[in-house]
DNA sequence: GCAGAAAAGTGCGTGCACGCAAGTTTGCGT
DNA sequence: ACGCAAACTTGCGTGCACGCACTTTTCTGC
């Protein structure tokens, strides 16, 4: 009950700041303004969002962590863990059902806000380094973090890469459509990391199989 | 010549700020102190950090990113791209010039300042990608770009897990060495990527094949 | 050399992040 | 039902990051 509370609030303040900044345009809008308008203290604010830009790239990030870590969980053992994974992230980031077009626009816009949501991209490892142990066989947790943490970097890439060109796009005119659409960009980074993907995936399964047959021979 | 002293008051910088923080202890020290010993204004200071963190780190971690590109390219192409990467971070973290202890003890001992030292590992990320598109024949820079992003996670995957174990043993009186040093740390965590990193290098040597023979047939 | 441009440094003002030490709410045991 | 303890909120104070306008330094073409 507590939690909900401090969901609340969380949601609250980052869909206040999203909508003022919409309105107002983000330059003119204070932290106090969004404190106010969710009623709490600018202090409170500030213990729930270490910065203005990550209060508004909440509002449209919110949850894609999880929503990616039971995506790549609920593929059967069947599909192999690298497209697994990249499906699940592509998947992910294809559905927008919360970033809206002007969202994204006033994202793109504004440089400071870009970088909020590229960082927003790290926030997806730790629940990726629980689907991938999982996967694994929770044996070497080590290989997990990495490879988690290889994948949210690949995304990151293709985040700042999509921003980069539509960013450009918006100032030449719109016009230019150099590398594609978000889910294409994801694709193309993610696929070098499939072999190593695979090859643990592998790995575990050999492992696997030592553990339940430990004869010594070769 | 400009740049010459634009280096020179960095280093200055970095220089005085870590020397103060192991003088007075790191709370003790306003940005003013460090700008003073320099002899600049604080806003210049801050021209050339963005946080007081920022500055202390750099000290210690001055040029590792270059050594460490330099490292990967002299490599001769006969050692595979990812033994080639593998050892040239692992010799450039383990050739400790400028970490002294005692900053190295005084980092460890901040949360604070800890984070900012993760953050460094994420500068190796350009250099490397220059020096892995150079040794893929600077065909597809994404897969070079994908690559470097992943090593450089993977390093601070180890760093951040090594400054666990290291900050736990000197809380917990020294005894424990749980996960072994930097150096093993780095291959352990490095080791899940060499197959991404060589099946790159097979793709990008397959594509040069194909370039320099462009016939149809199979 | 010199004039003007480009770049680096500086002073000021503003909004912000965050530690601290209260006050207030919520949850739980008895 | 009551009271206590933990969690959450708040006001205050401080140091800091950074935009802006301005001065000083350094570089270039003539």
């Amino acid at each position: 009950m507590r939690e909900q509370k401090k969901q609340a609030t969380r949601e609250a303040l980052s869909a206040a700041a999203l909508r003022l900044a919409l309105e107002r345009g983000p330059d003119n809008v204070r932290v106090d303004d969004i404190a106010e308008a969710v009623g709490v203290s600018s202090r409170t604010y500030n213990n729930y969002f270490s910065s203005r830009e990550q209060a508004i790239v909440a509002a449209v990030n919110s949850e894609r962590e999880a929503r990616i870590a039971a995506a790549v969980a609920d593929r059967p053992d069947s599909v192999g863990l690298a497209a697994a994974v990249i499906e699940a992230i592509v998947d992910q980031y294809t559905a927008p059902g919360v970033p809206s077009r002007e969202a994204l626009l006033l994202i793109t816009a504004r440089p400071a806000l870009r970088e909020a949501f590229v960082d927003t991209t790290s926030a997806i490892e730790h629940p990726l380094t629980d689907a991938i142990a999982r996967r694994l066989g929770d044996i070497d947790p080590n290989t997990a973090r990495v490879l988690a943490a290889s994948v949210a970097a690949a995304v990151r890439v293709a985040v700042e890469q999509w921003l980069r060109t539509t960013a450009a796009s918006f100032t030449a005119g719109g016009l230019v459509v150099p590398s594609g659409s978000l889910p294409d960009l994801l694709r193309t980074m993610l696929a070098p990391l499939a072999p190593a993907l695979d090859a643990a995936e592998q790995r575990a399964r050999q492992e696997r199989c030592r553990v339940t047959t430990p004869d010594g021979s070769k």
